[in-house]
DNA sequence: ACGGGCTTCCTAAGGATGTTAGGTTGTGGC
DNA sequence: GCCACAACCTAACATCCTTAGGAAGCCCGT
C-alpha cells in the first residue's frame, strides 16, 4: 500500500482549504482523513489534536493575510492605505471564509506572539505612518482599524447588511463611507 | 417520579447562563440535560435540535441586549447615546460572552427578521438622530457602529488587547479615543 | 371521583466524531 | 542488505446528536 506522505504542512493547507469550503465548524479529522483517503488516527502523528490543527490553520491564514496585506500596502499611503488593507480583510473574509474565521480564533500568548499577529500590528502602523500620530495615538489607532475592519468583515460575511429595507445602500457604498470616515478622523486626530 | 416542568423558554434560559459558563461551543444537550436531571432525548420534545437551541439562545440574548440598550438610550444624545450603546454591548460581550456569541450566529433571514435584530437597527438610529443624518448616511452610520462596536468587543474578548507590548495604553483609553472619533466623525458627516 | 387523552419523560438504538493504545509495514541511512 | 524509525493501520472507548417507540404523570371532561 502507497503512503500518502503527509506532513503537519500539508494537513494544515488542506484542512484551510475544506474549512473555506464548509465552514470552520464543520472541519474535522474524519473529513479531513477522508480527503486523503486515510484512517482517521493516521492524522495524530503529525496534528496532535482537532484543537491544534484549527491553531495551524489559524498560523497559516495569518501568515497568508499578512502576506497581502504587504503586498498590497506596497508603495501607497493615506486613505489609499487604509482601502488597502481594509480590502485585503475585507477580501480574504470572502474568499476564505473558513481561514479568516480562523484568524479570530482566541491562541495562547506564546503562540499569538510567534505567529504573524506581532507582523499585522506592524503593518497596520505602516499603513498610519502618514497620519503622523504619537505613538499612544498610534496604538489607539490600530485598535481602531482592527475593530472597524474586522467587525464590519464579520457583520457582512453573517449578511447583516442584506437584512435590512430593498432600498437600502450597498454594502460597497458603505464601505467606501466608512474608508472616508476613517481617513477624515485620522486625520483630525494629528492636530489634537 | 417528579417531572422536571420544561419549557422551551427555560431550556433556552438555561442554555444561555450554561453558554455564558462553559462558552458557547461547548454548548451541548447532554450538558443541558445534565443540569435538570434528565435524558438527553427528553429534550426534544422541546428544543428540536442543538441548532434549534442554539438560536433560540440567539433571539433570548438579542431580546436582552436590545432592552439594556433602549434603557441606556433614554434621555441621552451625540456622544453620550454612542457611549450607551456601545457600553452595553462591551460590557455584555464581557459578562455574557456565551450569550453574546451566540447574538453573532447567522440566523435565516425569517427569523431573522421576527427577531430584535430590527430593534437593535431601530435603536441605532434613535442613538444617531442628534448627528441629523440623511436617510442613506444614517443607514451607512448604523452599519459603522455596528461594526465598530461588534469588532471591538470581538477583539476585546479575544484578548488581542492584550498581546501589546507592556507599556501600551489600557483598553478602557482606547474605547474614549474610539467614541471621540466616531463623535467627531459623524459631526463631520452631519454637515457634508 | 374517575377514566381518556395529551404531554412529558423514559429506555433502546444507531451514527458520527475525537482520542488513546498498540501493532505492522514501508522507507531512508549505514 | 539490514535496521531503525516513522507512517499508517485496526481495535477500542468516550462523548455527542438524533430517531423510534413505550410508560407514566397530569389535566379535563363528565
Amino acid at each position: 500500500m502507497p503512503r500518502a506522505g503527509l506532513t503537519g504542512d500539508r494537513l494544515a493547507e488542506a484542512a484551510a482549504d475544506l474549512a473555506d469550503e464548509v465552514g470552520v465548524d464543520a472541519l474535522s479529522l474524519s473529513a479531513l482523513a477522508r480527503h486523503f483517503g486515510v484512517a482517521v488516527p493516521s492524522l495524530y502523528a503529525h496534528v496532535g489534536s482537532l484543537r491544534d490543527l484549527q491553531v495551524r490553520v489559524a498560523l497559516l491564514a495569518l501568515e497568508e493575510s499578512a502576506d497581502l496585506v504587504a503586498a498590497a500596502l506596497a508603495g501607497v499611503s493615506g486613505r489609499d492605505a487604509l482601502a488597502a488593507v481594509g480590502g485585503v480583510w475585507r477580501g480574504y473574509a470572502r474568499e476564505h471564509p473558513g481561514r479568516y474565521a480562523a484568524t479570530r480564533l482566541p491562541l495562547d500568548t506564546a503562540v499569538a506572539a510567534a505567529s504573524a499577529g506581532p507582523r499585522h500590528a506592524d503593518l497596520a502602523r505602516a499603513c498610519l505612518r502618514d497620519y503622523a500620530l504619537s505613538d499612544a495615538d498610534e496604538t489607539h489607532a490600530v485598535r481602531l482599524l482592527g475593530a472597524t475592519f474586522h467587525g464590519y468583515a464579520a457583520l457582512d460575511a453573517a449578511g447583516a447588511f442584506g437584512h435590512g429595507a430593498p432600498g437600502a445602500p450597498t454594502s460597497d457604498d458603505t464601505w467606501e463611507r466608512v474608508l472616508d470616515g476613517l481617513d477624515t478622523l485620522l486625520r483630525s486626530w494629528e492636530t489634537r
